[in-house]
DNA sequence: CCCTCAGATGCAACAACTTGCAAGAGCGAG
DNA sequence: CTCGCTCTTGCAAGTTGTTGCATCTGAGGG
């Protein structure tokens, strides 16, 4: 099965009505297989289908982020990224300092929200966080510029 | 000490200097005792200064938040929430199905932010959390429905 | 095939910020 | 008190994202 023929059984299993909008703005995300900007999604689609508008973009980035089919995110700096979600669940460490992003495995999260679920009954949602603070690097260079 | 020599007094240590936008919305915010969006402020301070810009009113709101006077937060809806932050440190749940905000007290997540420090090395900078999920009631209620 | 109609789209207006620039105003030095 | 430097501010234009509405189209039923 080509990409986009498993990106329109996706969309059909999620309810959605197969279009040519929607499948470039899904195959855009699953080629890059990285954090886009709406605006990058944008430029991508337009390059195969010119006539299609930025509002249909961001209303198919919408529409996928509630069916779950990608995350949506802000990193503290720049616009709105959006992820294909097929990898396994994870998560970012940003450094406030320098700007790197680290990727961060899901179980410190699970434990997490394990324990909110434990003391206040809350079942959270946590597909994709982005944890602002400053990394390891830069907390041993302040030290040394300190003295 | 009023209120407003306080909030001079705040600023000159956090190493502004003491204007008369930047007190009101200082004001605003500190007599509010709760979370404002920027509109909000706006409309409070041009209650009392109608020719403060609006400009003005978002850098001094991000000036501030900078200076960790105050805390700038995205709830799931709406426009960015503004609070100013002399109570206790705090975070919020808020359930993406009814809408409800409950307040979290700052321990579990000072836990998630130690199990940060200790696998990554990372000093996550978690001041204002809004963790979006599913409140009790909620699940409680989906479960009724369901059967 | 053709109808129907709810969901999808384009377009333009709107809303929520953000930024470049020139003018204004704290505040420390003298 | 005055001067000067630097931080602040107002204004207008720009960016990013949202929404109302008329039109269009995918997909199921006949
Ligand atoms: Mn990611
Ligand atoms: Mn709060
Ligand atoms: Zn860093
Ligand atoms: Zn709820």
């Amino acid at each position: 099965m080509t990409s986009r023929e498993e990106s329109a059984e996706t969309l059909r299993r999620a309810g959605h009505r197969v279009t040519s909008a929607k499948l470039l703005v899904m195959e855009a995300l699953r080629h890059a297989g990285d954090h886009l900007s709406a605006t990058s999604v944008i430029y991508q689609v337009r390059r195969d289908a010119p006539h299609v508008s930025e509002s249909t973009v961001y209303r198919t980035l919408g529409a996928l982020r509630d069916s779950r089919l990608i995350s949506e995110t802000t990193f503290g700096h720049g616009e709105v990224a959006y992820e294909w979600l097929e990898k396994r669940p994870h998560h970012h460490l940003v450094c406030s300092q320098c700007g790197v992003v680290y990727e961060l495995s899901d179980e410190v999260v699970i434990g997490f929200a394990k324990q909110l679920s434990d003391t206040h009954g809350f079942d959270a949602d946590l597909q994709h966080l982005a944890v602002p603070g400053i990394c390891l690097d830069c907390s041993r260079g302040s030290e040394v510029a300190g003295k």
